[in-house]
DNA sequence: AATGAATGAGCTTTCATTCAT
DNA sequence: TATGAATGAAAGCTCATTCAT
């Protein structure tokens, strides 16, 4: 029988992880000290540990949160019929949401929880759950785009799908190093290497005609 | 034990960043403590600090050690008058190189290393300074290739060059994470991109023979 | 134990500050640890550092203090008209407070004070600070003598109050060394020096009355 | 059977000397390091250890130099038939030495020493030789004086004494604080307090007629 | 439920001293 | 003799965590 509130916890816990994140974001996880996210949330330190049992389960709950984040935007997105056109959703969804400068703070968490995973095994399998459904279902479409003639057959479907990830991530950690960086060239030169893959009869018309590439010249 | 040979000084020191390599892709920089290195050289700290200022020093000099060896690859691989070759080769000295199951020490330690630059200045500008470079030899490179009208012209130079980047910095990333990921399909995924961005009659012959995963169907 | 009264913050800082000056007076500022001041106490390292940002910063306060006592000591001493009753009361609150076996420990803090001081602003510009306001009450005083043709005229007054805070330095001194040295012996020479510098009818009557050293042979 | 003459040997532990209390005066006993040491000398820490035995030897021996000094300047000082003549002669001897601005680094590890002494037997013993013996040797001049009627009869000799060595210690110390400081005047203002209280016919012909002080007048 | 003073293990770093060369 | 690299105990200080209030 709790005196105070669900939504009341429910909110000291979210108060608690946004310090957290901004006082990570700033000096990493292991530089940042509980004293520095009792300053940032005018909390007392008593207070933090009566909703986390320890620093490294307000890592955790950081990474998973991120984890569930990506996930939920995954799964927005419907893989649907025509292969092209689903990878430019794709992009649009998953690099499009990184332009946005709020993000910052969570980029540069992103990294940190990156090298946390190395030598942290709670933190690792919730990155690796993160990362291995999108490789599944990346390399699913990339199978049916093969089936569907959309895509060239020698096409690695599980090695396309992890350079897939490493479009994503790459872009995370650039833009943590250089928040100016130039999302919308990035995003441009993505989708025209999504056209070159898959070519669409609606749009390259400004492009030179190319043999198709989905005939097996071998 | 004095007046000791300048190679002498040189092995004590490779000693030591050795043994810091390991113990930091073993805990990451802030877990990893200098009693650590000392168990692990074989020294005493005092020997430590003989040869570093600081422990951050040597997290400096690892970090620029990394650039080097990087700038020495990528001084190696020369762009050379075809964009498609080039790329080729490229994909063939950045990525083939960390297949070797030696490098995870260093793919962690590197994880390690953007962590750390976002919130250490020093490292900071070792990392820009090992990733502007490459940058703009591939932007340049991408601008050659439209000329020659060997790429899409759509293709954001600035923003391909970054996907390079991305491509590299993701498989270190998820080899980091997971050693015995398969690097050849990676690769394999890598070049099917580069031939379908820049056509060559003469592709494929540098992607190893592997057990079809489908019939060629047509 | 939150929510502590300031009374409650000020002991602690107290009961830290006298566990240094024991430690202190004992090995000295460089030799004593904070481990001796942590065992002194009873307190723990991480309590002395609530109170105190650094060891340097207990060795300021303790010396801060004692020039703060001392201040506070001239202050109750007003020079009055009298130059000769005006010395002999300030040989009163100066030495006389210094017999005091109690205050031993304070004359061992105060040489390595001194000592200190060569080497660390801050404790230097305390010291200065509590020497010149003194030099020059003692200088005026020496001047208003001599306008009142209480003193010689050739005597230099800037010159005679070092040398009054040399009788007081070097008593300390010598006490710091030897506990057991005859104050009253040394009072009594003071102000047979005061008596001969400014000569009264109604002198000697603050001298102690102490077995008679030689029979008055006049 | 040494290998190198005995004059070397001296001259190197004189070089140890000087650098060690070129060392100390800059940075105390404690904080000079022997590694400070040794770059002031241009010797090797090996070096050092064949000379003196360990640190704490060094600061002995620049101790007992000092009192060694010192003892020579008083030897050097005859007491003579008359008190006044040999206390002027004591102060030209003493206090005029210390006028020389080569000696600040002496002055400040003489109060190093002070400090020093009070948690270092050794140098304890070396600092109390190095004070009773003048003290001893004053007190009987004061004696003498009262004996020979120069000095007032209730002048008590061994406080006398102890003012003496602390008008002494008081210029070191204040000097030591602060270089530039007025010995002449302090010197003057001591020479006046030597007139008042053993007035000569040859001097004090500017003062005004003053009763003889050395009549018991109680 | 909240506080924040207290804990104390453990961190990085220093430095007097040694001894193989 | 002289060197200076190596030692390792011990220093000052930090900080995740606890718990009396």
């Amino acid at each position: 029988m709790p005196r105070v509130s669900q939504s009341y916890l429910d909110s000291r816990r979210r108060q608690i992880m946004d310090a957290a994140i901004t006082c990570f974001a700033r000096r990493g996880f292991d530089q940042a000290t509980i004293q520095d996210i009792v300053a940032e949330t005018g909390l007392s330190a008593g207070a933090i540990y009566r909703y986390f049992p320890s620093k490294e389960d307000i890592v955790a709950a950081i990474a998973a949160e991120r984890h569930a984040a990506e996930a939920a935007a995954l799964a927005e997105w419907r893989a649907g019929d025509d292969v092209a056109e689903a990878l430019r959703r794709l992009v649009g969804v998953s690099l499009g949401r990184l332009a946005d400068p709020a993000e910052q703070r969570w980029r540069r968490v992103t990294v940190q929880v990156w090298g946390e995973a190395l030598h942290n095994d709670r933190v690792m399998s919730i990155v690796r759950g993160g990362l291995d459904e999108p490789l599944q279902i990346l390399a699913e479409l990339f199978r049916q785009g093969q089936r569907d003639r959309r895509l060239p057959q020698q096409l690695d479907p599980d090695g396309a799908a992890r350079v897939c990830a490493s479009i994503f991530q790459g872009l995370v950690l650039q833009q943590a190093w250089e928040p100016g960086l130039d999302v919308q060239a990035y995003i441009n030169a993505v989708l025209t290497l999504v056209d070159a893959l898959a070519p669409t009869a609606s749009r390259g018309d400004l492009r030179r005609t190319r043999p198709p590439r989905q005939a097996c010249r071998d």
